[in-house]
DNA sequence: TTACATAATGTTATAATATAACAATAACTA
DNA sequence: TAGTTATTGTTATATTATAACATTATGTAA
């Protein structure tokens, strides 16, 4: 899917939210934050999170059920996706490595294997935390 | 931690289940499944199950919320785990590839950090799926 | 421009996943 | 054997996510 769609009302919304975040953003948070704009119901939420999740505009951070803007400008790493994440301060960076995703894009497990879509955590100390 | 560590009763119970299933199983799909052994509130299972990941005897698959018995024989790898998943029939199978392991425990970020703790899931489709 | 299809929205209810708080018991250790 | 830590039991509740159904908006092709 094409990330310069164009996005609906209740998407725009959300995705404006999490965008502007500084953090990994849950979905009952971004509900609470989003019903002076008229969103009432989690449904509506995770209905927006799904499709925003689905175009590569934001990648869903599984370990924590938390939401992030996309950060990598070409389309194609939408579904091979790395972060790191601090345990301490739980601060989420999305890392951009093409060797990385090359490595990973080309790996084949021992029946010899591909597999075009992943997602990869990392967990460590940021470096205002060690 | 160790994994030959002896269980308590509870744990054992809940990794006896896990191990013997040929697919991950959920929280409280275990919760049925034990309560005829007297395990009879969620808390007890999510308790073991926490102590159990600890160990490194059992993985969560983070985008499934499901639970399998560890199969890599070595204990260094339990804080290092990679798995693909069928996106079709849903089953999930641990990699134990050198090469992988050693290149994400190897793999510095643009700011040199390295990482010793990481998850990977790989989704496709299986054998029997293709 | 209308009919049809598809996507998005609104709403209520409920399912599924996970933890808080407190009390009691068992196992380990000095 | 006293003190400490790990484990268990129990009730209640918090958090995350989806089902089901009705309605409105948008895109598309005759």
């Amino acid at each position: 899917m094409d990330k310069q769609q164009i996005l609906s009302k209740n998407q725009q919304i959300i995705f404006d939210l999490i965008d502007k975040s500084s953090e990994p953003l849950k979905a009952y948070t971004i509900l609470f934050n989003v019903q002076k704009k008229g969103i009432k119901a989690p449904l509506q939420v995770y209905r927006a999170l799904d499709k925003l999740v689905e175009m590569g505009k934001i990648h869903k951070i599984e370990s924590r059920n938390a939401f992030i803007a996309c950060h990598n400008s070409s389309c194609q790493v939408s579904k091979a996706t790395a972060f790191s994440i601090c345990e301490i301060c739980e601060k989420v960076t999305e890392i951009s490595s093409v060797s990385l995703s090359k490595y990973l894009t080309n790996f084949k497990d021992k029946d010899g294997m591909k597999y075009s879509k992943y997602n990869l955590e990392f967990f460590g100390l940021c470096k205002k935390c060690r």
